[in-house]
DNA sequence: CGTAACTTTGATTAGTATCAAAAATGGTGG
DNA sequence: CCACCATTTTTGATACTAATCAAAGTTACG
């Protein structure tokens, strides 16, 4: 569980620039400035904790590789997760204006992370316009997508919320360049795949095996394959323009 | 339904910058710039849209006075509100930096706001880190209530739910000034507060009449009192932190 | 090869939804 | 000011989705 140190050369910011210029172009002093911020990579093992609820992060953490989520329990104990982060996606851009976290973050998979530091990200974007400006429609996009999952959570049926989850996974994967024809190595439990859409393992189980027999998906231990987008876009009611993923 | 003009000396900017103010302090600078904003004030009716889902709307909205609500369709027509606004809330910040708008914003009730141009908030922000930090700070609190809305939603029972709920509410109406003592008259109806939180128009119905009867809220029509903050914010698990209404 | 984690299946129950309709409320025009 | 109408709230009866409980398979890993 414990950190693994890496040596400074191996520090890879690419995916996480790559993913700030895709939302809006940089100049090339700011990516200099940013690849110039003293960044550490570290690799977690899985069940990492990344960012813990109540805490005050010292860094800012962008997924190199590996899968991770975040989540929120309530007094029962009972878990939801509210996003699933993959690489290039910063996992906690706001915790460099806001104090504490008021979910926590674990590593999904085994996962390389950039450290940033806190206030270091701070003041570069508050020094540059155009790093402020695409971290903060990096906010925005992890801001619609939540609306979405209130929306899935809150008003479909669980096979609609499964096919919609899976949906999404799709796309976002495709977009960060790990998976192509919707075909996926899941990074998810049913257990996990039941938190993030507020059903039991046992139900999630049953609905996907549900999916399957009507043809919508094919599994192969945790690889699944959507066979039919349209159709499954359609069961998932999934349109995926919530995620902002074309330039606008 | 028609927006009703107002002469421009009737813009009341102040409380919206008194909200940025307090996410984080402006310099002089900073509102005078803001306060030079070209702004214009409407009054709109209840149900009147404020955005549209699919629309690229050509101002940033502030709210008055007045309540609003966002909410987002499924492909079926059932509703879920994401969020609920009032006095000081820009309902649309993100409109400034994202095109299409994916979801809608409907005034709950009368509602006076004020229209910035999206490209002049754009371009203060910009050029103001000030004024981008503080906005991204409401953007980024709004998110924390997102996720919490997502564990409410996918993770507590009905009467969890709506207590969590209530408890919400009265706590940021005291903070915009508008009820004390855990005592506000209630801008939504129950089918709304159904929408609100995933469940049905009956079911709240049974669910206030329940909580009523155990001496946890009062109802007079739509005024509602919480009788026992204590046990109530038990009731609704609810911790106000998630709200970030402190300074951090 | 053994063990823990995960997936699958079956039986039963619980919590909310649905359907239907009556009562109360609030706003409007006569 | 009252009568009317639309909206909202309340109540009751029934149905259904997903939870719970329990246990057997399966997979992956050390």
């Amino acid at each position: 569980m414990s950190p693994h140190d890496q040596a400074p050369q191996d520090v890879a910011l690419g995916p996480l620039i790559g993913k700030l210029e895709r939302l809006s172009p940089l100049s090339a002093e700011d990516r200099d400035a940013f690849l110039s911020l003293p960044a550490k990579t570290r690799t977690f093992s899985p069940g990492s904790y990344l960012v813990r609820d109540g805490e005050q992060a010292e860094h800012v953490t962008g997924l190199v590789s590996g899968f991770a989520f975040r989540h929120k329990l309530t007094g029962e104990g009972a878990r939801q997760i509210v996003s699933v982060h993959m690489r290039g996606d910063f996992v906690d851009l706001h915790n460099s204006f806001l104090e504490c976290a008021d979910h926590n973050v674990q590593t999904l998979t085994e996962a390389r992370v950039v450290l940033l530091p806190r206030l270091a990200v701070r003041d570069l974007a508050l020094q540059r316009p155009g790093i402020a400006k695409a971290m903060w429609i990096d906010t925005l996009i992890d801001s619609s997508i939540f609306r979405e999952w209130v929306l899935n959570v809150g008003r479909r049926d669980s096979l609609t919320r499964i096919a919609h989850l899976l949906c999404e996974l799709s796309l976002r994967l495709q977009f960060a360049g790990l998976c192509e024809s919707h075909r996926y190595r899941l990074p998810m439990t049913q257990e996990q795949l039941a938190d993030a859409t507020g059903l039991t393992s046992v139900h999630v189980n049953r609905v996907l095996k549900s999916l399957d027999r009507s043809g919508l998906i094919r599994r192969e231990g945790r690889s699944l394959a959507i066979e039919n987008w349209d159709r499954m876009a359609e069961a998932g009611d999934f349109n995926g323009r919530y995620l902002h993923l074309q330039a606008d």
